[in-house]
DNA sequence: GTATACATTGACGCTTGCGTCAAGGTTACT
DNA sequence: AGTAACCTTGACGCAAGCGTCAATGTATAC
């Protein structure tokens, strides 16, 4: 009950608030994709706020991107080596330094940009695919006289 | 050499139309995914030209919408029902059951529609995500001067 | 001190989605 | 007839992604 501290959850907490199973963090650390913020003296696992955001960040790229915990765990660490970049930029006054740190998250957040791009191109197709069959169902709805009167 | 029919395939040439393996098609008939339209003498399966589409659909299901094949099963079920309506619906001229026919038909489009637009809101967010982050790296580069001036 | 609910680790189990292998048959070409 | 490339079925193997269990420890409330 220390306020002036993020609270600190344990695993069980933390499955709860990211709806997953205390199993999947533990596999998820052996995994290098999400690690505690630390233990406490009996080996209990804690983590912190951040580690909601990562756990949403992993359903991401995972079900809506389809990526394996193999292919997350890459991206994630690209992504954290774009915060690094985010400290290292604040922590000098070279130019030059910093435009490049700059690129390089410019670079990465491109290259997911691309990614999901191209999935929701596919997703699109599909939504104009239905779209037309609704069309045509809707237009030999008329020809039967049912429109909307029915249902 | 038949001019006259669509030409079929053994297993070897589908799975290299719709690249995939002759593994993986024997694994999909034996789940009731893509059965072959019929058999020679010898037990070769024969596949025709629409093996090709329903491989493209289960592909579309599995990879973008990010079913199991299990749950593949069920909708192309549904789909061959809805196709089943339409060749009741042109055989029969009763309006009263070709509007219910429609309606059937239209209630399925509409359920996938509402999958896929779910799936396409979430990537749009993740991509606006994406792009105010390439947005403040924009800012940040601007006051190095860096700009477009490198590479 | 006790009870309860949580936690720990290690390991087996299960499902999914195939890859690969063995043993043999079929087809078409030479 | 021989050969090569394809095919058949059945079955084991593998990886991924956890679920579940056992045996035990920890923390908190009473």
């Amino acid at each position: 009950m220390s306020n002036e501290v993020a609270e600190e959850m344990r695993i069980g907490d933390l499955a709860r608030r990211a709806r997953v199973t205390p199993r999947t963090l533990r596999y998820y650390e052996s995994l290098g994709l999400l690690q505690p913020a630390a233990r406490r003296s009996g080996g209990f696992r804690l983590y912190d706020e951040q580690a909601v955001g990562r756990l949403e960040r992993i359903r991401q790229l995972k079900e809506l991107l389809g990526f394996s915990l193999g292919e997350v765990r890459q991206i994630l660490r690209s992504e954290d080596a774009v915060q690094e970049i985010r400290a290292r930029y604040l922590g000098t006054e070279d130019a030059g330094l910093r435009a490049d740190l700059l690129r390089q998250a410019m670079a990465l957040a491109d290259a997911q940009r691309e990614l999901v791009r191209r999935k929701l191109a596919g997703l699109q197709a599909m939504d104009d695919e239905i779209a037309e069959r609704q069309g045509r169902i809707r237009q030999l709805l008329r020809t039967t006289g049912a429109d909307e009167r029915q249902g």
